[in-house]
DNA sequence: CCAATTCCTACTAAATTACTATAGATTAAC
DNA sequence: GTTAATCTATAGTAATTTAGTAGGAATTGG
């Protein structure tokens, strides 16, 4: 039940966008760099975003990608599911893939689906990237104190 | 984040199990045929769940499983672990495979994916097999009132 | 003995994943 | 107007995972 790269790379690489939001548009040369990610496989992974209106690009020298909406205002339920498709343990639960199952309102393994579905959705709607954000700086803070000093937010090999 | 067959029909196969315990073993041709998985496939899953204690095997002709224990003693945490490994978004929250991240204890990301399957364990680990047979029970009651008789509980192809 | 069953291991075709490659369009800066 | 930096689009492909199948050995009741 692993998430594949799709959805792993797109939320870091959102994050790292909004973290890193300065005005003007990011090219995806910096977030690849940054976050450790192929750019090529980037540029995939941002046309599917760009067409769900969750990034804005800006084409030719100097361009690059902003958010498409407020941090505050994209939740990573968004994410996930424009760059997966519906998070959903079975498919008689996927709102979109929608395979239909014979005898369905009989079946109790279904509403086990169904409850992992919900709790899942319900996390993932409820946690944007301003959240994120806010929690980013309260960790530095924290680090800090304790002198640790990671202004990275980078390199994960996951 | 689909589950593979190995969780889907073993969760099926188990949950087959606890509908149909008669104090003798019940043989996996059984199984196969109520619930429409092929049977040496049933053979894979079920090498893993005896390993596990979840069912206990009698060899031999007129042999088969029972559960391991009583139904209401097996939740279906167990169960998807046993056949998919820790159920995990990412390999940085997996507790089995324990992919270790540098920079883990600033990573917002990770705080993510933790909070996911903190919420998918919740439901897996506080429902059992017998909670699942008391909520069948309920089901048949239901839909016997309203006339609808499905006394199969099989034949999902998802 | 024989039939029904579990047990064990190896193999394999299909699907999915995780990219890479190539070509083109657009634009800022010089 | 040329160049370099960037996004856009599509196709290809190697590696991995999934979802089984195949074949046979061991066990046991009748």
């Amino acid at each position: 039940m692993r998430l594949s790269t799709r959805g792993r790379y797109g939320l870091r690489a959102l994050f790292d966008l909004a973290l890193n939001q300065s005005g003007g548009p990011i090219p995806l040369s910096e977030i690849a760099r940054r976050q450790n990610i192929s750019e090529s496989y980037l540029e995939q992974l941002f046309a599917s975003l760009r067409k769900a209106g969750l990034v804005k690009s800006v084409r030719g020298a100097h361009g690059g990608y902003n958010l498409g909406a407020s941090a505050d205002a994209i939740y990573i339920g968004q994410i996930l599911r424009t760059l997966e498709g519906d998070i959903a343990p079975a498919d008689c639960v996927n709102d979109r893939h929608a395979t239909e199952c014979s005898g369905a309102d009989a079946c109790v393994t279904r509403i086990i689906w169904e409850k992992i579905k919900d709790s899942i959705d319900q996390v993932i709607d409820s946690i944007s990237l301003g959240d994120m954000v806010q929690k980013q700086n309260e960790l530095d803070q924290k680090n800090l104190k304790n002198g640790i000093v990671n202004n990275s937010h980078t390199q994960c090999n996951i």
